[in-house]
DNA sequence: GAGCCGATATTCT
DNA sequence: GAATATCGGCTCC
């Protein structure tokens, strides 16, 4: 059985590949929806694309929070993505939640997003299908009744690929997928 | 199936 | 004033 504590305590670089194949459990609103984490990012201090490259600001105070803090922004004022502060608490490493595979509650997603297919293949997809939002900021994983990561059986491999939508940083391959497993569809 | 492009809110400098 | 970790619809092949 993994540590949940452990694994969310190490830096974001490792951090992030190991929580793939973890549970995230929703609750939100009262309707359930499981999904299993197949694809992560891994964003540090150091990292220019990362929102606290600057140092703690107004916006990401969750990202500098003890492991296991939820913390949700809005990107390009539309979407939501969600983000586990990992590292420890004060230091402003976090891993991005891109992708997933829907164990549980898919005709709750399919409503959420008002469409069938695409469901959970991007960070603001996944936050919509899960039901995750702003006032979710700063919740933490490991006690909130909304909103639980569960540590799961790893992936069957783990690949390493270069990060998509950003335009800082791209030197890093901190993008982790889960491959030999089916993906984000279900 | 893959790639381009505009929209939208909040925050930082 | 400018930047930002995206999405969805459209086009073309």
């Amino acid at each position: 059985m993994t540590d949940v504590s452990t694994v969310l305590g190490a830096p974001a670089p490792e951090a992030a590949p190991a929580i793939l194949g973890w549970e995230l459990h929703s609750h939100v609103g009262g309707e359930t929806v499981v999904i299993r984490l197949t694809e992560t990012e891994a964003y540090t201090e150091n990292d220019p694309a990362s929102h606290s490259y600057r140092g703690l600001t107004r916006r990401n105070p969750s990202m500098f929070a003890a492991p296991g803090t939820l913390y949700v922004y809005r990107s390009y004022g539309v979407h939501w993505c969600a983000n586990v502060s990992v590292g420890g608490e004060g230091i402003g490493e976090a891993v991005l939640l891109r992708g997933g595979a829907i164990l549980a509650g898919r005709d709750v997603c399919v409503r959420r997003r008002g469409r069938s297919d695409h469901l959970v293949d991007g960070p603001g997809k996944l936050c919509q299908a899960l039901g995750i939002d702003g006032s979710h900021d700063g919740v933490s994983l490991l006690s909130s009744p909304d909103l639980r990561l569960v540590a799961g059986a790893p992936p069957e491999a783990v690949e390493r690929t270069t990060r998509v939508g950003v335009t800082k940083g791209r030197d890093v391959r901190w993008r982790f997928v889960a491959s030999g497993s089916d993906g984000a569809q279900g």
